[in-house]
RNA sequence: GUCCCCAUCGUCUAGAGGCCUAGGACACCACCCUUUCACGGUGACUACCGGGGUUCGAAUCCCCGUGGGGACGCCA
């Protein structure tokens, strides 16, 4: 049988880290059965589903680079299907029908909750043999709710987590449809996955408890019993959930960081599954070794450091042109044109093994295009008159060099010889005169680079 | 509170009873390389939550405790 996995997340928001992850999992579980990922749009909140956040959700998908084979499905298009499922079981008594108000319910709970109980609901509108059901009141529309069964426990062997069980005794008898017909989401999950012929069920922690009801409603419904594969969760630095207020959440937080995609994929994967001392590696090679029975059951943190070192692990392995394409941006943002300079590329190739992210790069390749005057410290320390003096003089030797790292680096060891000093006393200043800074690659290079006029320009400049 | 889950260096992890005086990576520290800063190299530091079992032998299996996380919606 084919393996198929879903990603199913709902559209309140922008695509958030942790569901990155999940789709990563489920997504190479997929891949590396030959099977099928399909993505689903859990839209039933009317009130929070927005068009925006669907998008942001496609887009997210798109710019990690998680390819899907079916969908998008909107669980707002399949409401027909619903409701006949919902009648169906209505027929058949696996499901009823419920006129408890939001009120009684929300009394029954601070009741519960000040017996120290979990808070349930008491079943009131279950029909049973011999029992007699309230008065139906007048203009209250019906929830319908699932005929859970009482007794017995609920067991599966989790992918991840091993065997899990849950007493009968602990759930609810949850409602499956609103008052206004349309179904809730532990209903149409279940049908979805079952429509959809969905095998591996692979979603985060937090559906553990959701998955005895979604197996007692499938039993109902005569349908498959899909594998569950439930993903612990990630938890920021400090080893809490992670906050939007707090914590870069979403996939748009990483690009605007300069994380490359394949390199957050490469960190998400590193949480919570490992292969040996493999840290590095591409998404190739993840679905090579990847196996949910290598998923640790435990929870991670978000290690912002690892995650900046995998960045610059996979810049040095991206191809130059297209770190450029995705540099120019930021670049753009700090005010440089790079038509105006040398090629970006060929300045990424000096700088790319420097930063950890698109963002410093581009930050340390702003004097190529723009001449910005050393801050006043910097000044003070580098550009004092006897070395600006100095850098008179080797602005007269440069004018007679011709323009490649090699002879500039044979001007610069002559000149150093000739002024009988130590190459960092011409070194430093040239860099806070040219550069407006002190952190550059080797200065023959920087200056070949720039080219022979600009660099006599801003020497000019200093002096 | 009730239920469920989890537990190896600061962090991510390797570890499926002897290969473990516990390996790798990030971070930190030292040194080397070096035209500054980086990169790179070498080394140091650092962990099996506690207590009981099982076993000739336990980081690995079982139980209890402790700690952490999750769930308890007419949200998904």
């Amino acid at each position: 049988m084919t393996v198929r996995t879903r990603f199913a997340p709902s559209p309140t928001g922008l695509l958030h880290i942790g569901g990155v992850r999940t789709a990563l999992f489920s997504w190479a579980h997929a891949r590396k059965q030959q099977g099928v990922f399909v993505l689903r749009i859990e839209d039933t909140d009317l009130e929070r589903s927005t068009p925006e956040s669907v998008q942001a959700i496609l887009d997210g998908m798109h710019w990690v680079g998680l390819d899907y084979d079916e969908g998008p499905y909107y669980q707002m298009q399949r409401m027909d299907r619903y409701k006949a499922v919902l009648q169906d079981m209505l027929q058949n008594g696996s499901a009823y029908r419920c006129y408890t108000s939001k009120e009684e319910l929300d009394q029954m709970r601070a009741e519960a909750e000040a017996r120290g109980e979990k808070p349930r609901y008491d079943r009131r509108w279950r029909p049973e043999r011999d029992k007699v059901l309230p008065a139906i009141p007048d203009g209250i529309q019906p929830v319908i709710r699932f005929r859970n069964p009482i007794n017995g426990v609920v067991a599966w062997d989790d992918a991840v987590k091993g065997r899990i069980e849950i007493a009968n005794g602990e759930l609810d008898d949850l409602i499956i449809a609103r008052p206004d017909g349309t179904p809730t989401y532990n209903f149409c999950v279940v049908v979805d996955d079952w429509d959809m012929g969905i095998t591996h069920v692979i979603r985060g922690d937090d559906h553990v408890n959701n998955t005895p009801r979604q197996i007692n409603i499938l039993a109902a419904l005569g349908a498959p019993l899909p594998v569950y594969g439930h993903l612990p969760m990630i938890l920021n630095a400090d080893g809490q959930k992670m906050s939007k207020r707090r914590d870069a959440v979403s996939v748009v937080d990483y690009s605007e960081q300069g994380i490359l995609p394949e390199a957050l994929l490469n960190y998400l994967a590193r949480l919570g599954w490992g292969h040996g001392d493999d840290e590095f590696f591409t998404l190739d090679q993840f679905v090579e070794w990847f196996d949910l029975k290598n998923v640790s059951p435990s929870p991670s943190r978000f290690d912002r450091d690892k995650m900046l070192w995998i960045n610059q692990q996979h810049m040095k392995a991206a191809d130059n042109g297209r770190l450029a394409t995705l540099t120019e941006p930021f670049l753009a943002k700090l005010g440089c044109n790079v038509q105006q300079g040398p090629a970006l590329a060929d300045v990424i190739t000096l700088l790319k093994e420097r930063v950890t992210n698109l963002v410093d790069l581009a930050a340390q390749a702003t004097y190529f295009y723009r001449h910005d005057a050393a801050p006043a410290e910097l000044a003070a320390q580098h550009l004092t008159e006897e070395s600006r003096a100095r850098l008179g003089r080797f602005a007269t030797v440069l004018a007679d060099t011709s323009w490649d790292a090699a002879s500039i680096s044979a001007a610069i060891k002559a000149f150093v010889a000739a002024e009988g000093i130590k190459m960092p006393l011409l070194g430093m200043p040239v860099r806070a005169a040219v550069c407006g800074t002190t952190q550059t690659p080797s200065v023959d290079l920087v200056l070949a680079l720039l080219g022979k006029e600009e660099v006599l320009k801003r020497l000019a400049n200093a002096a």
